[in-house]
DNA sequence: AATAAACTACGATAAATATCGTATTAAACT
DNA sequence: AGTTTAATACGATATTTATCGTAGTTTATT
């Protein structure tokens, strides 16, 4: 992916990841349980986006619908590559301290941790 | 800590977190081992800084000193939680794993981390 | 048919950030 | 003393992002 959405796109991302194709009255609806968003103002961003390449559109009815063509997984490490380079010099491993600093865990999520620390000690024994 | 860096402003932070009291000479001359910037727009955007509250300076000498007024751990902490709630719905764990994904791990990192995590399932037992 | 409702298109503007050029002043050098 | 060097001040502009209003069009309602 080339570049990074803004905080803004990328709430509407969420949202189309969350629901798939959407239409701009939905995820307008979506936006504003959270802030005040006026339809335009969300339409336009999605027809920014549209262009950006983040998003596609079916044009084939009259209510457009939406959907991403980013992945979300994608887009989630490159970000999170980003601050790691910007914020913790290069370590992933010094953001994963601090994001775990203040924190209540959950079990699976602790499962999961282990097991990649586990493969990154084996990683580091070769 | 009221409002979040720029990403320009973080890379003048982190000289500053860095190196104490600089000149922006010296900011701009780190800076530019990176990318391309010219000496007046470091300088301007550094008093912008001041004005902001991120910085203060000791302009009693004619190359004024500027200093980071605001704490490296206060400003990375804040940003991590800010990608926590808006990528990660929320659960620093997912951050720390993707973080953690595809990483190369050195040592003392790896011992930090698993002390967090046994603080983290002593909490989670209790 | 006429009116209202819901949609897209699109330009205008605001707001925040980033960049740079010019003017001015102080220090250092010859 | 005169000139070059190096610093700050500050306005102007570009760029990106976000927001909104108006116009036009299609569909639904009465």
């Amino acid at each position: 992916m080339n570049k990074k959405p803004t905080e803004a796109e990328l709430e509407v991302l969420q949202i189309l990841w969350k629901h798939g194709a959407c239409s701009v009255r939905f995820v307008n609806t979506e936006l504003s349980k959270n802030r005040e968003v006026v339809y335009t103002t969300t339409l336009k961003m999605m027809q920014v986006m549209t262009e950006k390449g983040f998003l596609k559109r079916d044009t084939s009815n009259r209510t457009h619908l939406y959907e991403a063509i980013v992945a979300e997984t994608a887009v989630k490490a490159t970000l999170v590559d980003r601050m790691v380079d910007t914020v913790f010099q290069g370590s992933p491993l010094q953001l994963a301290i601090q994001a775990l600093g203040h924190t209540k865990a959950e079990r699976e999520d602790l499962e999961a941790l282990k097991e990649i620390i586990r493969k990154l000690e084996n990683q580091s024994k070769s």
